[in-house]
DNA sequence: GCGTTTTGTTGTACGGCTGAACTATTGCGC
DNA sequence: GCGCAATAGTTCAGCCGTACAACAAAACGC
């Protein structure tokens, strides 16, 4: 007998509303008062004042000095998200590093870890395990300074059931069939254990845009040595059945062309993975994105060919992508950020011609605006969106 | 000042309540009692009581003559959506008819008019001056027994903006930048002007599936002139941007392939779309699709070629599709329904060697279950969806 | 035939929102 | 400097919808 949604009672009432006192807080552009709450969503300023100063009491929300407006009138009470209280960890494997980042309710990081170094055909339990070391640390030091830790987002580089936490492949990082988060075992100080979720890292880079000045719905690519990718339709991450959607990597760009590790011919990782790139303009796989970017710069032959070419593939494998899910946004990120300037123009040039909507709604192409290691900040956003979202549960 | 939903007020509990129990009953596998629906929702037997009391006021459901069960105790009143009072209207303009299907809360059908003939190239204002008749004596038919229309759903073979309802185009047709329902301007028998929206074909055909037995995940294709395709995630229709998604058509399955209309080249369409295939075979592009399951009975050369080669670049674009969407069932419909017994194993051999995840977690690909005109069925039964979503509205 | 069991209804209690009155605190005009 | 208007936030009675418990209805079974 099935029954969508649970029965709503009084406090259900409470619950909701809750949420969109909340919301009306950390959305607004600038820091309102009770009355702008209550004109904002239609509650009246006796409710949202008995909801604000739950969520004050409850360490998300905070008030700031009355300050006089310029008009007549008691001053109000600005309110703003509580900085330094309750706070997200984003963690992340990645093929070249493993981190841990700490963000507040404000958008502030208040803790960081970063340990560089090739991941490649590593060894699952010790790297989680120095994972494990790293956000103890990270949670130690900020409970120390009196936050409470509401939970955790991994990131990892391959295909990850989004309702199970269940890790089927990372082929970069040679790791199968695991669930990482029982051997990551994180507990907040009292002993209790934190939750944590894992995720796809692409996905979560994406929800670090979010962050930013980027429209509601759009595509984010991550560059790498893979190439994946995230939906964000209306804010809020496109999971398909389980999360294992997004595999740009493996469209199939030209059937005649190089043979990839998946089986097939002429997958785009084949044209625009990031090892491909460094190989086709000389350099060691293993070299940074930048020093490609020199050779760019220098206008060397065979990375300015290379990177057209990539470009070109990407454009067209991002045509049938948009195609298929309908966004007018596309952010590349990953290394694709750095190389925006050669690969922006083509990339967006081809999926205009390919785009069957592009004549009604032109396709924006944009790099990525969030900063490195963006995976950690969307993991560490994404546990705080959810404490907004419910935040009955943190009062 | 965003601030995403509504204030909750008491009213807001009913509303939602109302909505829980009403999909209690609509969902149910067996008529419920007040009793079951009570356990299967959480809320009291009181309060199911009050609510279903509503609902059967409303019409929206009936109760059947008390059955006493095996077991001791008072007999239960099962419960079942009315049939005959509450009613959805499907319309839909096509490249070879247009129709109008006229559904009740069961699920039967209590009116239709359809219409065959080619629609190439024609006149929309004359065509929706023809739709509109058709529709306008569905609705006198129904109205003289004593039913009431919810509102109206059309479906068209393009590219349909599902906020604004506009037709950006639809090339089979030769339409383009059109409004369609001002010109439609359907009204209730009162003379009230009925809710009519406005959407693709393959997306409401794909919704007439969740009739059957069909997982809560799938992607559906339909394939006539045009390939199009509906992308359904827990039994909702995913839209993307503006509901300009599913275009799998003009997936590029070979660069090195015919030219299509589109401008690209390899298109899908070029090796699958219905007039590709009837002359592949040898048949005029207007010849019905059976003729070309005859010639495929009869083991005719050409035709099987033909259609082996369309189901090998059907599988590849839906590997591609499956890939970067993530859904483990894909429903073939339109002409595949019936060349299913041909495409089938061939789409699903190439999408279990493409899929990434196919490894993990098996692609199944099977014939459409709705039976011809899929989409009149689709867009009524999505009229009555959010009649069941929103039942205050029409208690 | 009467206890048992299950269904559906009736009445009281309680929680949460509203609306109006009230207090607090400022700017402005004179 | 003082009163008045204006705005912010609080207090309290009223209302609404659900929960809980008691009750009425209608079967089964021994």
């Amino acid at each position: 007998m099935p029954a969508s949604g649970a029965a709503s009672r009084q406090h259900t009432l409470r619950e909701r509303n809750l949420r969109l006192v909340a919301a009306a807080v950390f959305e607004a552009s600038a820091p309102p008062s009770r009355a702008d709450v209550a004109a904002a969503t239609g509650l009246t300023r006796a409710t949202v004042s008995t909801l604000v100063d739950r969520l004050v009491a409850g360490g998300l929300v905070a008030e700031l000095p009355p300050v006089a407006a310029q008009k007549a009138g008691r001053p109000a009470v600005p309110l703003v998200p509580a900085g330094r209280s309750v706070v997200g960890l984003g963690l992340e494997v990645n093929v070249d590093y493993l981190g841990v980042r700490v963000l507040d309710l404000v958008g502030d990081v208040v803790a960081e870890r970063v340990v560089s170094g090739s991941l490649h055909d590593s060894d699952p339990r010790e790297v989680l395990g120095r994972l494990r070391s790293l956000a103890a640390d990270a949670i130690g030091e900020v409970e120390a300074g009196g936050m409470r830790v509401a939970g955790a987002r991994l990131a990892l580089p391959g295909l990850v059931d989004a309702r199970g936490g269940r890790l089927e492949v990372a082929p970069n990082l040679g790791w199968s069939s695991l669930e990482p988060v029982p051997g990551l075992d994180l507990r907040a100080g009292d002993g209790s254990a934190l939750d944590v979720e894992v995720s796809n890292e692409a996905k979560l880079a994406a929800l670090a845009e979010l962050a930013g000045d980027v429209p509601p719905s759009f595509l984010y690519v991550s560059g790498d040595v893979g190439v994946g990718a995230g939906i964000v339709v209306d804010r809020q991450l496109f999971l398909g059945e389980r999360g294992w959607n997004g595999e740009i990597g493996h469209v199939v760009v030209d059937p005649a062309g190089p043979r990839c590790s998946c089986g097939a011919t002429g997958c785009l990782e084949q044209y625009a993975g990031k090892e491909v790139l460094l190989r086709g303009a000389g350099l060691p796989v293993s070299a940074p994105v930048l020093s490609l970017v020199d050779l760019l710069r220098a206008g060397d032959d065979d990375a300015l060919t290379t990177v057209r070419r990539g470009g070109r593939a990407l454009g067209s494998a991002l045509a049938t992508f948009v195609n298929l899910v309908d966004v007018s946004t596309i952010v590349l990120g990953g290394a694709y950020t750095e190389l925006f300037g050669w690969v922006g123009h083509v990339v967006a040039g081809v999926v205009e011609e390919r785009a069957l909507a592009a004549p009604f709604a032109p396709v924006d192409v944009r790099p990525a605006a969030a900063g490195p290691h963006a995976a950690l900040t969307g993991g560490a956003r994404e546990v705080l969106r959810s404490v907004v979202a419910d935040p009955a549960r943190w009062v």
